[in-house]
DNA sequence: CCTGAAACCTGTCTGC
DNA sequence: TGCAGACAGGTTTCAG
């Protein structure tokens, strides 16, 4: 059973669905809100007061677009802001269907329409704001974004740290978490404590490249995790390292270790990944 | 500047 | 079988 955080290809393949752009579910655009109510408090990040969520009826969405792993609604007065962190989920649907378990904030809108904020382990948060920058604005690039091989090469060499840690920085690169950065060092052979000062130019430019292969592969699979949370992704199926302690490596056939970097779960292959 | 640990949470897995 | 305890993981914050 694999987890469900979501990272980018994931929240990428939330926000399509908002935008409806993977039939099924109608799209949020243009449409206007009628209320707002929050089931969990500290759900509500900024500003501290749920009085502000009602100052959001009858505003109408605009724009709604992926930052990082953000989840942004531009709307006609103001920026709402989701961060799903590590189990949220976000939902369209029926304002006749029965709220959930661990449902932390709803948003009713005209046509019968709701969107649910989901969250069992309480640790996503909601903003509302005048400037997305203002929640943005300490995000590193999109790594599908117009970054060159050697921008990211120098961006590597401007600080000296391990791998693994740096990729999952979200000012050094927006995007990555724990499964995709796994995947993208296996793919780019490189060990997770190699330190980030001592790749070469085609070392910095094999890894942006396996970055965005992997990033790209998950969104053409609607994310890797569990189903019931990312319609039918499945990217989990083709993990080379994630998960796979003591499974033999795809390349050859050595058993996946795994270590903790920076407190956090770290799969690799000793025989692909040189240290 | 860098690394590591704690805190925030709860579903799920492990061990007795 | 049942229950206590460990674990996972994104981000922030603090200590060394």
């Amino acid at each position: 059973m694999s987890d469900a955080v979501p990272e980018l290809p994931e929240v990428e393949t939330i926000v399509r669905l908002l935008r409806g752009e993977n039939g099924g579910t109608p799209s949020l655009l243009g449409r206007s809100i009628r209320k707002v109510s929050l089931f969990w408090q500290r759900t509500l990040q900024t500003p501290s007061s749920p009085d502000a969520l009602e100052a959001l009826a009858g505003q109408r969405v605009e724009q709604i677009y992926r930052r990082g792993k953000f989840v942004v609604f531009h709307l006609t007065g103001a920026s709402l802001l989701f961060h799903l962190r590590m189990s949220g989920d976000l939902r369209v649907e029926d304002a006749s269907t029965g709220l959930q378990q661990h449902d932390r904030l709803a948003i009713w809108f005209e046509s019968s329409l709701r969107l649910v904020f989901n969250d069992p382990r309480k640790f996503g948060r909601v903003w509302v704001v005048q400037d997305p920058q203002v929640v943005l604005e300490k995000l590193g690039p999109e790594p599908l974004g117009e970054m060159s091989p050697h921008q990211f090469y120098q961006r590597l060499h401007q600080r000296r740290r391990q791998l693994k840690p740096l990729l999952m920085d979200q000012s050094f690169l927006a995007g990555l978490g724990n499964i995709y950065t796994d995947e993208a060092l296996f793919r780019a052979r490189l060990h997770p404590l190699r330190l980030s000062d001592t790749l070469t130019e085609v070392e910095a430019a094999l890894l942006l490249k396996a970055i965005r292969a992997v990033l790209e592969e998950g969104i053409r699979r609607n994310g890797a995790s569990i189903d019931w949370v990312y319609r039918g992704g499945e990217f989990q199926n083709t993990f080379c390292v994630y998960q796979r302690t003591g499974q033999p490596c795809r390349v050859c056939g050595e058993p996946i270790q795994r270590i903790v970097v920076g407190q956090r779960g770290t799969h690799f292959c000793v025989s692909c990944q040189k240290a």
